[in-house]
DNA sequence: AATCCGCTCAACCGCATTCTC
DNA sequence: GGAGAATGCGGTTGAGCGGAT
């Protein structure tokens, strides 16, 4: 026996949205709000719609302060990193970048953004392929990613072009004040080579303001001991120390953690490089690292959404090396 | 002028998670 | 605690459009 429809899918309108359509949702939710169900609104309002399908049209479309298309380099930066911290979290990369929804990131990324980066990525490939087309000690750079999937070797491409000097990108790289503040309780920090030596030259600068360590099977990010940044509410501030001891590896943020137009104006402005000053290092005690993390997320799961997907525990060795590679790649902090 | 092709984006679908009783 | 309902999310689809042939 399978889910009950949300709707009465035969006598449900679909399709494209008519003005008419709209001014009538548009002008209830101004009134009255959504009343807290979404099923039960298309009803109230005499509309022949499915309550999902009006959300929907009110969060991407209807909703006040919607900004489409138009992205500036800087947005492109932000989902930028955002997706290769994190995968195709549309709603997440969506919080940071207000007035923009996740259907319409989704869209410019899957169109544009993707196409113009991978683009570029094959142009210096070729050029990278004529200069080294001599060295046959290219043994590291031939591991095949084939077995990864799409979505993970996509994130690995741009993750190393990232790395390239060339990449359009690199200002932003380049420029902290530029990098979306995810979480502030998120600062850099260093491994000192005895700990461990091998690990301490493999520490990662991340662009969202957070360095990556790998000890003893642990990942280690930073903790900030004070100077908490201004541009967080207090509540915010609490929830967030609450929530250290929880934290998830996937570089430090929640979705409660989301930035308003304010914070993201003061950000624009240069605010908050502060916010990574200072602090003891806590440890993340779960024994996994962040990618194998999500990894057993998406294992539990049967959607082939996001990096890595089920798929990806299947790997080979060599293909977990490569994770785990992608995971150490270095941002060279200047 | 016709039609083919690729691109864009609004909307849909199905699944996972959260909420409510 | 469990079941069902509601919501949220990400992947996919397809109509519409414009450029190429």
């Amino acid at each position: 026996m399978g889910r009950a429809p949300c709707c009465d899918k035969a006598n449900v309108k679909k399709g494209p949205w008519s003005p008419e359509e709209d001014v009538k949702l548009k002008d209830y939710i101004d009134k009255y709000g959504t009343g807290g169900n979404w099923i039960a609104l298309p009803q109230k309002i005499g509309l022949k719609r499915c309550g999902k399908s009006c959300r929907l049209r009110w969060l991407n479309y209807l909703r006040p302060n919607i900004k489409h298309g138009g992205f500036s380099e800087e947005e492109d930066s932000i989902i930028l990193s955002l997706y290769i911290s994190i995968g195709s979290r549309w709603s997440i990369i969506a919080a940071q970048l207000p007035g923009r929804t996740d259907n319409d990131i989704k869209n410019y990324w899957n169109t544009k953004l993707k196409k113009k980066l991978l683009g570029r990525q094959k142009q210096m490939n070729r050029q990278e392929s004529i200069t080294d087309s001599n060295d046959n000690n290219s043994s590291n750079n031939n591991k095949s990613p084939q077995n990864l999937s799409n979505s993970a070797l996509e994130r690995l491409q741009l993750h190393m072009q990232l790395q390239n000097l060339q990449s359009p990108f690199s200002s932003f790289y380049n420029n902290p004040i530029l990098w979306p503040k995810l979480h502030p309780l998120l600062q850099t920090t260093t491994t000192t080579p005895d700990q461990n030596p091998k690990l301490a030259s493999q520490e990662s600068f991340h662009p969202l303001g957070v360095n990556v360590h790998h000890q003893n099977n642990h990942i280690k990010l930073a903790q900030i001991n004070n100077g908490v940044s201004p541009i967080y509410s207090e509540s915010n501030i609490e929830q967030s120390l609450n929530s250290v001891q929880e934290f998830q590896p996937n570089f430090g943020f929640s979705q409660d953690f989301r930035l308003d137009n304010h914070n993201m104006d003061l950000i624009n402005r240069g605010a908050s490089k502060e916010l990574f000053q200072g602090g003891n290092e806590f440890e993340l005690t779960n024994g996994s690292s962040w990618w194998s993390e999500e990894v057993e997320l998406e294992r539990k799961t049967t959607s082939s959404s996001s990096w890595g997907s089920a798929s990806v525990l299947d790997q080979t060795t060599e293909g977990m090396v490569m994770l785990q590679d992608y995971a150490h790649m270095s941002y060279h902090s200047v």
